[in-house]
DNA sequence: CCATTGACTAATG
DNA sequence: CCATTAGCCAATG
């Protein structure tokens, strides 16, 4: 769309990043989280500030919530109590925070999408920041 | 095509 | 543990 470099082929690889992040952040299962980073690192080709600016873009009915930043922690958006929302959410689906606000990876670490998946969108495979290995 | 707009992360002291 | 700094890049009008 706003691509003026003049190509027209509509390939997967020149959908949309965005798209390709939502189509990501739809496989993460209810209880389990990703962060930023982790989603760049799967879809590639992506750092995690444009994983976050994607989020800020993100359409209805994508489970949005169930990406946080690298402390596990909800981040605080411009505005409006998104956050307080997100959280919400998350302990809705059985994510325990800490009392410092942060949740454990080791518990809710999301470990990526099948491998089905990740073939059929081209993935790579990433785990979350503080998970062991 | 240019300017604006963001829900990040890792490194350093 | 907290504050600061620097790197990062697509979508939108």
């Amino acid at each position: 769309m706003t691509r003026q470099s003049g190509e027209s082929t509509a390939t997967v690889k020149d959908a949309g990043l965005n798209e390709r992040i939502y189509t990501l952040v739809a496989e993460i299962p209810p209880g389990q989280v990703a962060t930023y980073g982790q989603i760049a690192k799967i879809v590639g080709n992506c750092t995690p500030r444009q994983a976050g600016y994607a989020m800020a873009a993100a359409p209805d009915g994508l489970p949005w919530q169930r990406v946080v930043n690298s402390a596990g922690q909800v981040s605080a958006r411009s505005s409006g109590d998104g956050a307080i929302v997100q959280r919400q959410l998350l302990e809705d689906e059985g994510i325990v925070f800490t009392k410092a606000g942060k949740l454990k990876f080791d518990d809710c670490g999301w470990a990526g999408p099948s491998p089905e998946v990740m073939e059929h969108h081209g993935f790579h495979q990433a785990l979350p920041a503080g998970m062991r290995g």
